[in-house]
DNA sequence: TTAACATAGTTGCACGTGCAACTAATTTTC
DNA sequence: GAAAATTAGTTGCACGTGCAACTATGTTAA
């Protein structure tokens, strides 16, 4: 129920996670990245990004390289079959958002990404309080 | 990211997750459903009903029962401890969503599900062709 | 009535996630 | 310079999820 660019991605043939698509669409922006800075970017946990980058790197889609000044860092490079992937991907990505589209007209879209911001507004407001 | 009211509930002491506290909230309604039907109207995979409720009946929050008519069918139950703990969640739930929706518009709270909603559509209507 | 089919639920495997505890490396502080 | 604190990342445990294969029970059709 929550996968949906995932599982559409699977109807072309291509084996992405959402969250590993966004992993990917981060390198491609910037490869390289620390480890610890992608999971800020993605607004993940470093936990999470840990077993992200763990099932990533099995299917060979990105590399962990230690960094040489500070060896706790890890930088997270593309490989080229993930770089390959990434340019698949891409457009399909493109694709869905155009779809679930269909039928809304650009002020409601930003009326509803105003919304959400509101709500995670609400929610920091609510999360900082409590702790 | 994805279990805002499950951690709200735990900081007031409520050890639910927002899919228990769905569950929970339609046995309140009508109390010994077949697992499938509940499956149905939670809108969730039989797979993920079965472990949902496996971990439901080991915290003590509802029973199954084999159906004397039908034996490949569960009657989930709540049990009294399972009814008491959504009597103290569901205030907790109340004030959550006033919480949420502080600073929305009565009209763009419905413009949002109006979008939710057509979103679903396109969303229905990719998945059928494709299947 | 028995074989074929359908239905309800479970299980193994894989994925993504949070929390708390942990290791290892680097900084800070005295 | 050594102890204390901080930072980056990993791991065990638990939760929720999907898919495909499976068991068990019921229903249908020949």
């Amino acid at each position: 129920m929550d996968y949906y660019i995932g599982d559409y991605m699977k109807s072309r043939g291509i084996d992405l996670s959402k969250e590993q698509f966004i992993v990917l669409k981060y390198l491609n922006e910037s490869d390289g990245r620390k480890q610890n800075d992608l999971a800020f970017i993605t607004n993940r946990s470093k936990t999470a990004l840990t077993r992200l980058i763990n099932t990533m790197e099995k299917k060979g889609l990105v590399s962990r390289s230690i960094c040489e000044k500070d060896m706790r860092i890890n930088h997270i490079y593309l490989t080229p079959s993930g770089r390959e992937i990434w340019a698949m991907a891409y457009p399909v990505f493109l694709e869905i958002i155009q779809e679930l589209q269909q039928g809304i007209s650009e002020e409601d879209i930003l009326l509803v990404q105003e919304v959400m911001k509101q709500i995670q507004k609400n929610i920091n407001l609510k999360t900082t309080v409590n702790q």
